[in-house]
Parts: structure tokens; sequence; C-alpha cells
DNA sequence: ATGAAAGCGCTAACAT
DNA sequence: ATGTTAGCGCTTTCAT
């Protein structure tokens, strides 16, 4: 069954292919087709399934519907539920995701990027991992809207938190309930700055209520190799700091492994260890232990992320200054 | 900045677009362009940075390198995991994946599908919900790989697992481990045809051992509510048939719900709760309490299902029989 | 109320 | 060794 193309039908129904399209596009009635032939093209159409062909539109056009959602890995949960909320939003209106992993990959992330580029996408929703795409992105000046990290001096609309006060105030709070925490933190490298800011704000927490947080309680795993890192390095700070009953993860994945290190390994601590982690996960109110969670609000940084491309879209204002959208968190405590 | 295009190049050193289309193309040699040529256009190219345009290159070659992903959820764990095995292998191939969520909904199915056709999508990977959208694809004749669920009667090329023996034979290994277990089962509505074989090896697990399993043991809980309907159901169940001490979970999402309500309203039972749940979850190396998990090669899944669809896209016989793939899957004991 | 024709940027068969 | 040209399927201005 070949493709039927509009001048098919022109020429089935002896019309020009003109008429055929501006029914198509529901223009009949501003250009004043007879209601008849639009009965007879919309009979047509039906009958024969057309379906136009949006290659060819978007060519004319310039406008090819499909946006592009690059983060550092679409399996991540964090992602992939934002992912769903851009695309409950975006499909509505009738654009198709093109969603891709960068793997925290500057080059990776730059090919993507052209890609996209190439591929005459109408927008992009990112969370960056380097500048360099950033800029490629605004010299093609095609719209684009950021989500959770923001790239120092890049001057793109934003969508997120603020993690250092996030992190400053949950830490404070839960010091405040826990006053004989001994805490230890585990972040991972690659350093975005989204973990730094968590970082900073956990330090600062302790220095304001007065307290000392060794150097050596400060973890720092590594990204490419999660699980056996979490394994060594926690397994090294408990036999060193016996006195540690309390860990906070600076993002889920340090804290799925971490749980998973101090499940595997250190069941008898566990009973007495109170958990805290950025990022709240379904699981940690069914994982052992209860882990208290800073939620993000993933649906709310989807929604908006994905409307406030919409309006660049809608807008032809290139002008238009830098918007920047700052969520509020919310602690679950377990 | 505008766009570079190909007659741009061609004015500016004063030479033909065919030229530059054949270097572009790395058909430099084979149509004897010469060296200083090839490099004089290629050094225009990287100064410009130009970019060709995917949209007109795919109208005139009728190819996208575009590659639909369509799963129910692409925020599911599962689906999310498999996806970004897909990706990993096309997109090496210079494929990109438009992932959209059907929502279990045949409607919704179908308009994705039908989107995918006027993108002109080379090919569809695809957990299906239906046999309309399928007979779709197949009148359309684009290159289809399904995965996960097969639709009865539906001839299409298959990758996954035989749902129905490995729930069988884990469930019978199960009794065997724990000869006084009092089992429970948790599926869902839309009954999926992977859910229905699950369960019927579940049945056909106890009968072969001679074990009765009664049918209000047997609970179906809602998709669309399925937290609140896990709560009312395995409350209502424990209530009645306190002496349950297991549960089969017959998917990830009941299990993920199954153990929230227990672990919310069941505490005390959960001690000596015996937990397994078709698809394996990280989580379930943390939960409360352990859970074993059959594990699908998710990976597998996702890497097979893309090599099967690169085969047929480069092979241009649609004759060829129907493939299916049917995978192992491994007991994870906890 | 409908049609002719240019053009979107590219590929490739067919010149030269 | 390089150029001319006809499409690919559609939108839209300008005619009629």
């Amino acid at each position: 069954m070949n493709k039927t193309t509009i001048q098919e039908i022109a020429a089935d129904l002896g019309l020009s292919i003109t008429t055929i399209s501006f029914i198509i596009n529901g223009k009949g009635d501003q250009y004043k087709i007879s209601k008849a032939t639009q009965e007879r093209v919309k009979k047509y159409i039906a009958q024969n399934n057309y379906q136009p062909n949006s290659v060819a539109r978007s060519l004319t056009t310039g406008k090819s519907y499909t946006i592009g959602y690059l983060v550092p890995d679409i399996s991540d949960p964090f992602y992939a539920a934002i992912g769903k909320h851009v695309e409950n939003i975006l499909s509505q209106q009738g654009y198709q995701l093109f969603m891709c992993s960068t793997k925290e990959d500057p080059d990776t992330e730059l090919k993507i990027v052209q890609s996209m580029v190439q591929r005459q996408a109408d927008g992009i929703i990112m969370a960056p991992t380097t500048k360099k795409s950033l800029s490629y992105i605004k010299s093609q000046d095609i719209p684009l809207v950021t989500f959770d990290r923001q790239i120092p001096r890049s001057r793109a609309h934003f969508v997120g938190i603020d993690n250092y006060e996030a992190s400053k105030s949950a830490i404070t709070a839960f010091l405040t309930r826990n006053k004989n925490a001994k805490m230890a933190m585990v972040s991972m490298t690659p350093e975005v700055n989204t973990l730094s800011q968590r970082i900073e704000g956990c330090l600062d927490a302790f220095k304001e209520l007065g307290l000392h947080f060794p150097e050596d309680l400060n973890l720092n795993v590594d990204y490419q190799n999660l699980q056996e890192s979490c394994l060594d390095q926690i397994g090294a700070l408990l036999q060193k700091h016996p006195e540690v009953n309390s860990f906070y993860f600076t993002n889920n994945l340090t804290a799925y492994k971490g749980l998973y290190a101090l499940n595997k390994n250190h069941r008898p601590k566990l009973e007495k260890m109170k958990l805290i982690s950025f990022d709240d996960m379904p699981l940690f109110e069914i994982s052992h232990p209860f882990t208290t969670g800073i939620e993000q609000p993933q649906e709310k940084i989807g929604e908006t992320s994905a409307q406030m491309l919409l309006e660049l879209l809608h807008s032809k204002n290139t002008s238009s200054k830098v918007k920047k959208v700052i969520l509020p968190v919310q602690i679950n405590w377990r």
C-alpha cells in the first residue's frame, strides 16, 4: 500500500492541490471552499486513510513539531518521571519528543544538540552538562528551557529548585530533630554544581549550628562505578568511624547504592541509622530503613518547563529576558 | 545567524551544489572530485559550521533516521531501562528515538503510531497494547519489532520471555522452598496477556503440586488507582485471611504498591512474610522485607530488539518469516 | 470558489 | 572532474 499524496487526491477528485491543502489545514471556510467540495475531500481522506507527510510539511513551514528532551540518563527515575510530565503537556499540542541520554558527557551532548538542530527540532528542554552545547543552541537561536541544573554564566531559561537553600534547611531541621546524629555525607563525581550546592548547604548548616563536620566524613563516590565505589567507601568509613549513625545522600543515585551497601554489609548498624536523601523516591517508604527524602516537585518541574517552552514557541520575540522559576521542595520525614 | 545551505556553499565557492552534496556524503572519491576541491569544501564546512538539513534530506531519500519507541509508560522503570539500552544501540547508528507513552490506551496508541508514519519514522519498537495499531503498522509496511507483549494472532517480530513457564517454575521453586507458604497473588487490570499468563503459570504450579489456590486469594487491583486499590484490597484480604504469609506480585507495579501497603498498614506481619515478584528491581535488595525477584534480562531485551530492527532496516525483503526470540529469566532469591 | 506555480534544502540520474 | 535539473510532498502567494 503506497502512500497517498495530496496530488493523488487532487487528481482523483479533479481538484487542485491548493484546494486539498486548504481543506486539510482547516482553512476551507477561510478560503470559501464550498461545503460540497469540503465534504467530498474529507470523505476521500477518511476512506483512503490519507496522512499528510510531516517531513514535507516541515520542510515548507520550518516547523517540525518536534522537541528534544536531553538529560544525562533517560532511565534515571528522576529524569524519566520529569520526561513523562513534559510529554504529557507537549503531546497534547501535537509535539513528539526526541529523548536522549547525554551520559554526562560534553561531546555526546554537543552531538545530540547538533542532531536536534539538523532535524529542525522546534525547541529543546534539557538538564545541561556543559556550557558549550548551550552556546551552540543559542547561536542557532532555537528556543531552549533548561531544568535541574544551571550552568554558571549561561543565561538560559531555567526551572528548578534552590539546591543550596533546600539542602541547608533540610539538614538544619534534621540535626535539630536528631540531636546526637553523627552524620556522614555521600556525594558523587562528576561534580555537577547541583551536588556541590547541596554539599555547601549541608556544611553551612553544621557551621551555623556551631557543629564540626570532619573532612573525611564527606565521601565522593564514582559515577561510573557507583555500586562498587559505595561498597568500598562506606565500608571503609564505618570501619574508621564506627560512631557514624546517620547518612546524607546528596542525590537519588547515591541513596540507592548507599542503601544497597548498608543493607549488604552493615545490617546490624542499620536498625538505628537515620538516613536522609536529596531527591525523594517512592522506594524510601518501603526501604530498610525508611529514608527521609527531600522531594523535588517533579511534576511541576516537567510541566513548567514544557509550558515555558510552549510560550517561547508562540512568542516570536527572541529578545525577552531570562526567566528563572525556582520551586519549593518538600521534606518527607520518615 | 541564519542557516547555511548547500547552495550558499556552492555559490561562495564557485562550485555546483552537486559537488558539495557528493563531498558531504563522503562520495567525493567515488565521483572523482579532486582532493583540492574536497579540502576546500571541507574547510568551508568546518569554518561555517554547516549542518545539512535532515528534513530536506529525509524528504528526498525517504529515510529519516528516526525510530519510534512506544511503551505504556516511559517512566516505568522497566520500560525506561529497556529504552536506554535500545537508545544505546541505535544512537550509535545515527538514529534518534521518539519515545512515547501509549498509556495502555488503544486510541492513544493508534494516534502515536499514525504520527510515526506521518513523520516517516524508519521503524518502530513497541510493547503493544492492541492489535489495531499493529495492523496499521503492517498496512504501511514499516519495519516493526514488538517486545514484552505478544498480541494473539498478530504475526509480528518479537523479543521477550515465556511468561507462563517463568511464572510456573518460579512459583514451583518458591513453594518447594517454603513448604508452609500460604500465598496470595496480586495482579492488576487492565489484563494484558503477560499478566494472565503469569497468573496461569502460578495456578498450574499449585495444581501440579497438588495444592489448592482459593479463588479469593487472587487479587486484581486497579491500574488507574494502584495505591488506593492495593491498600484496600490487601487490607481486606489480610483481615479475612490472617493466615496469609506470602505474596506473589505479578509485575513491578503491583510489587511496588503492594510493598507500600504492607509497610504502611501491616508492619507486624511483615517480619515473616515471604515475598516474590515478577520483574526484579534493584530496590528489592533494600526493601523491607527483601523481596525475591523474577528478573527479565532488560539489557538483552533492549539490545536484541534494536538489533533485530536494524536487520529489518537493512534487508529489503519484507517477505521474511516472523522471528521470535524468547529469552531466559533469572530468579534472584532473597 | 478554485488553480498555477514558486520554493523549502537536498539527492542522484544524466549531462558535459 | 564538475554542472544541470528533476523531483521529494507540502504551503501559500498571487491569479482568475
